[in-house]
DNA sequence: CTATAAAAGACAAAATCGGTCTTAAAGGGC
DNA sequence: GCCCTTTAAGACCGATTTTGTCTTTTATAG
């Protein structure tokens, strides 16, 4: 229960291969790719939503490639991880109270939603240079 | 991202009902199924597994029917949803330190352990006894 | 104008989800 | 022993999601 799909993991080794990049570099979709032995063409569309929402910058033609959008001190893992794979909604009914005709009554619900902010906290609190500074 | 599915959902609300039974009494299927708005073989499914592992009790003829298998108080959420979701486990390579080559050096694998002990402590700390008190 | 590189979108295989249906087996009452 | 009830087991199935691929388009540098 609650695993990362692929996409997930795709985008974090991604995004942490670009907040690697010496500063003023640009990086290949390719070379991105190849480092990170993610495929191509999917890592593509995930870095292309990602360019979509101003997390990463990306520059077409000669000489072109992504970098990050912001310094990856300013960048979350919950940001990341949120961008690829929604909201963190442990619970279907927890999004629109209305969704929900227990939602008032059910006592399961608080637990939910304590299960949701201390999953939002301990990504929130990562950031990805943080993630970056390893080997 | 992290969504019990309606196997999940359907499982609490089961074991719930069962847990409001007057000490003594045996729930049919059907009764169960109708009064949490289940569907009842898929409900039923859900219940044999339980009966497998022991969380409830079954009996089958005349007069037979589904019963908790132990005392709700001795039931937990994190029992519950395991039963039916595998264990809570954010990201894959957790499972197998083989399955991931970069377990030791991966600066996101912390991360990880992290969040699934935070659930695993949530949800292991309340029991269906409590959920079953409200009305 | 050409080579390069990302953007966009259609397509699709495989896995998972969310069930249904049928047949079997066990137990109670007569 | 023979029904009737009720769960057990397993095959099956459509819809959705995951995990991609492939092709065409657009932007840009030189």
């Amino acid at each position: 229960m609650m695993e990362l799909t692929r996409k997930g993991e795709y985008a974090i080794r991604g995004i942490i291969y670009l907040a690697r990049l010496k500063p003023g570099s640009v990086a290949l979709i390719s070379e991105i790719a190849e480092s990170t032995g993610v495929p191509q063409t999917f890592l593509a569309k995930i870095l292309q939503s990602f360019a979509k929402i101003g997390l990463v910058n990306s520059f077409r033609g000669t000489g072109g490639g992504f970098v990050l959008g912001r310094p990856p001190a300013k960048i979350t893992l919950l940001e990341v991880v949120e961008a690829v794979e929604g909201p963190i909604m442990p619970n279907r009914c927890m999004m629109d109270e209305s969704g929900c005709e227990f939602s008032r009554t059910c006592l399961v619900h608080p637990v939910w939603r304590e299960v949701q902010s201390k999953v939002v906290q301990i990504l929130g609190s990562v950031t990805i240079e943080e993630l970056s500074k390893g080997e």
